[in-house]
RNA sequence: GGAGAGAUGGCCGAGCGGCUGAAGGCGCUCCCCUGCUAAGGGAGUAUGGGGGUUAAACUCCAUCGAGGGUUCGAAUCCCUCUCUCUCCGCCA
């Protein structure tokens, strides 16, 4: 959410900070309808003021004996007033609130300009592609030969876009987010959490799913939770509505993610890169504002270690103003190589969403005034332990249909130094 | 699932339908006193929003778990919901 107050008193510079999104914020909508919820508040106000004030006096006259029936009569009528005049304002609220709530955040100006995916601007890499031998394979292959992912079996016990791991599959899953847990719990300071798996919806408009996003969520039928689709709600509201002593707060968290891609049908079908279920270890950091871009630096850093640790070549983008999502203003994305695709694939979004989530989170510390003010919150996937299992296994192929276990990760597998069938 | 109790400011805790945005205590901030420490005295100390102002001052409205209702007037009465606690049942 963007602060309400300089919607009001500048809403062309806000327009022009959305333009660079290609959001086209209509100033004059926002302007009518602050207009209208100004009338109304005011004079509601005035009429409140007067219930109160004649309130006061009846109380005062009643103790001195006095008859207060006139009196009486004339509130009665100001009270019928007042509820007329509550129902328009909450009516005008409710108009102004479904226009800010549907507004992304603001860039920062370090974010390149840009239309769509195609104008993001690479950082820098890490790692050399490695060059193979042989024709590779996708993971899919592999998996299915190695007997340790099961499309099939996914597909039978809830659908497509689901899939099954087994033995040495399953094990490497689970061993990827102990690695990740136990670096960023130990290296980076994070304090880990085991959140719930379902979050009701004040939880999901905090980090901004909701209102706009529904359709991208699984809801239960009976119950009002969703599935979670990110850690990043659990922790983010980990603190909601707190005014925060201890600052920065590093959390961290292994959760499956459940998300319904309803406007993906026809993108990513094989394999495993895009599922309706996937398992995330999710950073999230929050900081007091003026340190909010350092921490976005070194948020992203964690993420690339574990990268580099699993000896994944990788990129790093910059996402131009036109790709960024709705509560960030500035993200980074981490794209790691996978040789069977024989392109780079995002593998770890890095946001930081400044007080936008914040904002919606009623989420603050107090400044040097004493004044809670509003926190700032960061987030990035610290990785997708999914495509993070699809990129080694593509990544370390060997030619004899084997797969390599980086150094890092052994330890985690027993010793294990491959994956064969 | 059944029965009961509860939810008030940073914390504890009081609160007859009007004089309660809320007693008292703790904590915190500032000041005074005291040559350290300890003790003592005084003042202040919720949040959001509107109007107003260059900015203030000032002023108004809302908020006692949430939402409805009764009433001229609700922290206080009624209803619904949520959460917490106790007991019973069920259960990993």
């Amino acid at each position: 959410m963007l602060d309400p107050s300089v919607l009001r008193s500048d809403p062309e510079t806000v327009a022009t900070a959305l333009a660079r999104r290609h959001f086209n914020l209509d100033v004059a909508a926002l302007q009518t309808l602050d207009q209208e919820r100004k009338v109304l508040q005011i004079q509601l106000e005035d009429l409140r003021n007067i219930r109160n004030e004649t309130s006061k006096a009846i109380g005062l006259a009643r103790r001195q004996g006095e008859d207060t029936a006139i009196m009486q009569t004339a509130a009665a009528q100001n009270g019928e007033d007042i509820k007329t005049l509550e129902r328009a304002l909450e009516k005008a609220l409710r108009d102004w609130e479904a226009l800010t709530n549907s507004l992304p955040n603001i860039p920062q100006e370090s974010v390149p300009d840009g239309r769509n995916e195609a104008d993001n601007v690479v950082l820098r890499h890490w790692g050399t592609p490695a060059e193979f031998a042989f024709t590779v394979k996708d993971h899919v292959d592999i998996g299915e030969a190695l007997g340790i992912i099961d499309f099939a079996a996914g597909a039978r016990l809830a659908g497509a876009r689901f899939v099954v791991l087994r033995g040495q599959g399953a094990r490497l899953e689970r061993a990827l987010i102990q690695f990740m847990l136990d670096l960023h719990t130990g290296a980076h300071g994070y304090t880990e959490i085991a959140p719930p798996f379902l979050a009701n919806a004040d939880s999901l408009f905090g980090t901004g799913q909701l209102p706009k996003f529904e359709e991208d969520l699984f809801a239960l039928r009976d119950d009002p939770y969703y599935l979670i689709p990110t850690a990043e709600v659990p922790l983010t509201n980990l603190l909601r509505g707190e005014i925060v002593g201890t600052l920065p707060q590093k959390f961290c968290a292994y959760t499956p993610c459940f998300r319904r891609e309803a406007g993906a049908y026809g993108r990513d079908t094989r394999g495993m890169i895009r599922q309706h279920q996937f398992d995330k270890v999710e950073l999230v950091q929050v900081v007091r504002p003026e340190e909010s871009a350092a921490a976005h630096e070194m948020l992203t850093g964690h993420a690339e270690k574990v990268l580099q640790l699993l000896e994944l070549p990788y990129r790093v983008m910059a996402l131009c103003a036109g790709d960024l999502g709705f509560s960030a203003a500035k993200t980074y994305d981490l794209e790691v190589w996978l040789p069977a695709q024989n392109q780079y694939r995002e593998i770890s979004s890095c946001s930081n969403f400044e007080s936008f989530q914040a904002r919606r989170l009623q989420l603050r510390y107090r400044g040097d005034d004493g004044k809670p003010q509003l926190l700032h919150t960061l987030n990035g996937s610290g990785l997708a332990v999914g495509r993070t299992l699809v990129a080694l296994i593509e990544n370390h192929q060997q030619a004899d249909g084997s797969v390599r276990i980086p150094e890092a990760l052994r330890p985690y597998l027993g010793g294990m130094e491959q994956l064969r069938a």
